[in-house]
DNA sequence: GATGAATGAGTTTTCATTCAT
DNA sequence: AATGAATGAAAACTCATTCAT
């Protein structure tokens, strides 16, 4: 059903064929922007990724602005799609909570990881404009988790303000990008529950 | 007392006094690199907001990249000065550990907030060499962390792993530079209380 | 007759079929080249004012130089065809004299005005081989001018140099392209007679 | 005392050191600028001109549209000086009127003819913002102008509308920039001559 | 210590033109 | 004839750094 949406999206142009020429540029503009930061990447360095010359990128984005811009866009509307089917799946308050910090963990670590990082650390080298159109998708994105913390709150599950709590999970869970390694002895489902611990009391003992 | 260490400091070359030519510099480099990120500020930048030529700057530091450094060291510095001080009044291990989050967030917000934001958010800026200088200074400030984070988990304080929860918090208490208005509704000790309540387990009700 | 001259040009190929696509697109870029000029007209403009992309634009014309040069060509023949016949109607120098300024100021404000403000502007952006070819044309059209002005000074309507009164003449004449509004105070009629009386002595009192 | 106004300008920073690095460089950009056109010029070609760098000439002037109004600064205000002086010499109408166009004329061969050249050639390429900023400078110089033909009105020594007549002996005379050769047959007085005859009625003969 | 002119390598961007489909 | 992706050379401009004065 999500490919359904995407497959919808990409034939309204909001998102790439990832096998397109554009959808190409992208991923090695989206890894190429969370490994060297937009500002370090130049043109020429995105051009060579997809193996055409500099001035070709033209072609396809009117500047390097519109490049960071598409890739943020790509990167959240494929984590509000995850998000969105894996939040079908979980009906305990307690589970869709798990779920959210799953999916943003997850985020950074899957296939639009690269891209949705950048969202988070190329935040400010966006132009103006380009902040604007995209604060949209961003707010709808907050406003899911937002409408389960408090939910979460109703059912005493939480303690604290449920938006206070997010910017600090949202802190926590970012930054794992620096730190995080799959392939280390911590596993990504402890790292999750460790999380979860951090926003929950645990169940009182009787 | 950490009046004296710092001055110590100064006279030994490792800090620099903040009313000397450098000193401004430093504190204007500080407040412009957080303000316009490390890449985007100019030396002219940096130049005029001492009331100098660009050419000048070269008196003073090798090049940018010394600067950058130099203000890395500043923030580092003076964040464990205070840090030390502040530990040593704290007796009790939730405390001491309360001690430590109001700190940090305190490194953001105080007169060393800018130059502490900076060693956060432009590290990956900073030249490798250089990166490697200050490494060690980290490491230290770290350990105070852990070996505080260790002994309340010997108290059963907190039921997460040192390190890893060092991490979450770490990524929670930074990220708040970029949200946390201490003129809001929320205030500086509040925020400190709901941090310090992401790492501990309620005392429990008898 | 003017029509029948022009048929047969276009079925010669010195001329175009306005209604073909190569004559929308020397409309167009007529209107382009006077609008913003030769250089700040790109391809890509060109192109999407008749409704095509730029690659195709070549299965028209070889190079931009030669869209130029068409235009120019174009500009030229209509005007001097226009020339020939207003010429015909007069018979006295006087009127004649009138009429080639009559001519030279409608070249500018009729249909092939922009043509040939084209030529008048964008002349130094003609590769020197295209200048090469048109030049032979503008040689002919100055040749009219004259004639009549060596007749006119036979006949003392005018005192100056043919060729040097001709040169300020075109000066003044071309000029008006920048500032005369054909919807303004000054009528078309009364600039033709402004200008004229630069010419001519006016008929001496008795 | 022409001299002492130019001298009190540049020290106001209105005007130029001919003598300085800036003022080599607005030389050759109103000879470059004249010969090749303003967007044919690049500021390689500007810069090897002068003899530096074409990064160089950024420490000068902001960009090269910032050249470009400074040389037509330049060419407006040496114009206008050498326009004052002139008129302060003569005191009939048609002498005063006789040493307008002269001194347009000049303004086009003399040592700052290339600058001058700029205005009216390249006028266009100038960023609205600095059109604005000249225009009162120019409708300065026009106001000389006006007033002269107004008095020659009054006195009946021309006939035309004096905006008219302005604009067409305005046109003559720039155009001349094109086919004027100061060494060919026909002299400079001779064409002064030429065009005050185009403006003037002749003396009626009684 | 400061100046300011210059460097030079680098940046993003533009654009006429080509060409396989 | 048209498309559209790509080319490649050149454009304007940036900026950390140097250095003679």
């Amino acid at each position: 059903m999500t490919q359904g949406v995407e497959k919808s999206l990409i034939e309204q142009g909001v998102l790439v064929d990832p096998d397109s020429a554009r959808g190409r540029l992208l991923t090695q503009a989206a890894r190429l922007f969370r490994q060297k930061g937009y500002q370090s990447t130049t043109v020429r360095d995105l051009a060579s990724a997809v193996g055409i010359l500099s001035g070709s990128l033209f072609h396809h984005y009117k500047n390097k602005d519109a490049i960071l811009k598409a890739v943020m866009v790509e990167g959240i509307h494929h984590t509000m799609a995850r998000m969105r089917s894996e939040l079908a799946e979980e009906h305990t308050t307690q589970g869709r909570l798990r779920a959210l910090i799953a999916c943003e963990l997850d985020a950074l670590n899957g296939d639009w990881g690269d891209a949705m990082a950048v969202v988070i650390n190329e935040w400010r080298f966006l132009s103006d404009g380009g902040q604007q159109d995209i604060l949209a998708l961003r707010e709808e994105y907050e406003q899911m988790w937002l409408e389960i913390l408090l939910q979460a709150r109703k059912e005493r599950l939480i303690t604290a303000s449920p938006k206070v709590l997010r910017k600090l999970l949202y802190g926590a869970i970012t930054w794992t990008d620096k730190w995080f390694d799959s392939t280390g002895e911590l596993s990504y489902q402890e790292l999750t529950d460790a999380i979860l611990q951090l926003a929950i009391k645990p169940a009182s003992d009787p």
